[in-house]
DNA sequence: TAGATTGTTAATCGATTAACAATC
DNA sequence: TAGATTGTTAATCGATTAACAATC
């Protein structure tokens, strides 16, 4: 059983992996800490402690960490190579938007379908020209996760009022893992603890501004 | 000066405060902890440990809080009353949706225009009948601000190829607080340093999805 | 009364920051 | 060499959890 990596580390670790991906170094140069820093924003301190706490020990003093090697040591920690096929229920904006969602092609990510209810959105195919998606019936969709059972992670865009009981249903599927992007907190029933769950409502960081600017003089 | 209070307990003051909107109690019945643990996931030792941080000391032993006070306690932290009125630049899925978003009107957050350059977009209006705001060209913002010298936040949804320069361009017109959404860390120009910056991609939440599913054997 | 729930303190836990010897 | 940067440890800081006396 490997060691247990916090969610902040993964965000931070994900961080990294993009920074690099867009710095598009040649894979023989090398990068520092401070370098890092720059670009994402967290302190060197903190890349070389995560480095360390996560045994990625291949820097150079006075260089810093060739792009190669931190490539692959970020791919694993990621486990990028494995890939993963999601659904998207619901296909509102929302929904559309995070189908043409950029970086997960180079986070192996693949939105293999969208699934709604509303007749003028079901059959229809949505997304950039040559990497369309089609929009399924929600009812479609026991049957779909049967055909794809490498499929176990769903992102649901449903409104508020549907969001709890399309949880259910897709637990009840077999989805292992939800993004809800509702604005409501969301349970796993009981019954299925293992099932991974994360609210994460557009708009809710926009309060935190909200409270930086007018409640904190 | 107010003592600080870390975006973690805004984030589930919050939540405590939403709870309590969609609960839609009677102002002279109570809620307790416990109760509150159940409707937002939030444990009943953090909550009281919360409001004791926060000075609301309104319980009453063997019932809880008085829905009433509680309000007043939480609107008053969250500077509901204040208001805050706010633009989207970028008038895509995500722009339109959150120009949509329900919880923002609870907040007494107004969005009162968006801001875009596509020809298609712009002059038109967005949202729902009854609420619908304009889309206005981003060479208009200047003036728009300048007429709106109550307007401080801006919501940028705009392509990662753009999102720097338009932060800086909004920061020269004097916006003092932004949530980015494009998938790239943005950085605040030193000579700006007390602009509050947000990165907020809609997205990254999949990843500890991924990561917590696939990589955590 | 007995049970439930608060307010508050202390203990625990985890994350970040700072510092610096090692060395390329 | 001198300067820069790593790996690693220790110190600090902050957040969460647990516990319980007080009391309604």
């Amino acid at each position: 059983m490997k060691k247990k990596i916090s969610l902040r580390v993964i965000r931070r670790i994900s961080f990294y992996y993009e920074a690099l991906l867009k710095l598009n170094l040649p894979e023989n140069t090398y990068i520092s800490s401070k370098k890092l820093e720059e670009v994402t924003g967290v302190s060197c301190n903190q890349v070389r402690q995560d480095f360390f706490y996560l045994g990625i020990s291949i820097g150079k003093q006075k260089k810093g960490y060739l792009v190669k090697k931190l490539f692959r040591e970020l791919k694993k920690i990621l486990s990028i190579d494995h890939g993963a096929r999601v659904v998207i229920i619901g296909a509102g904006r929302i929904g559309q938007a995070l189908s043409n969602y950029k970086l997960f092609k180079a986070r192996n990510i693949t939105v293999t379908a969208l699934f709604d209810i509303k007749p003028e959105l079901v059959g229809t195919e949505v997304g950039k020209p040559g990497q369309q998606k089609p929009v399924l019936h929600v009812s479609q969709l026991e049957a779909y996760l049967k055909e794809n059972p490498d499929i176990h992670i769903a992102l649901l865009t449903v409104p508020e009022e549907a969001a709890q009981e399309t949880l259910d249903m897709l637990i009840t599927h077999g989805v292992r893992g939800v993004v809800n992007f509702a604005p409501k907190i969301l349970k796993v029933p009981k019954e299925a603890r293992d099932v991974q769950l994360i609210n994460d409502c557009i708009g809710t960081s926009l309060y935190k501004i909200v409270y930086q600017l007018y409640s904190r003089k």
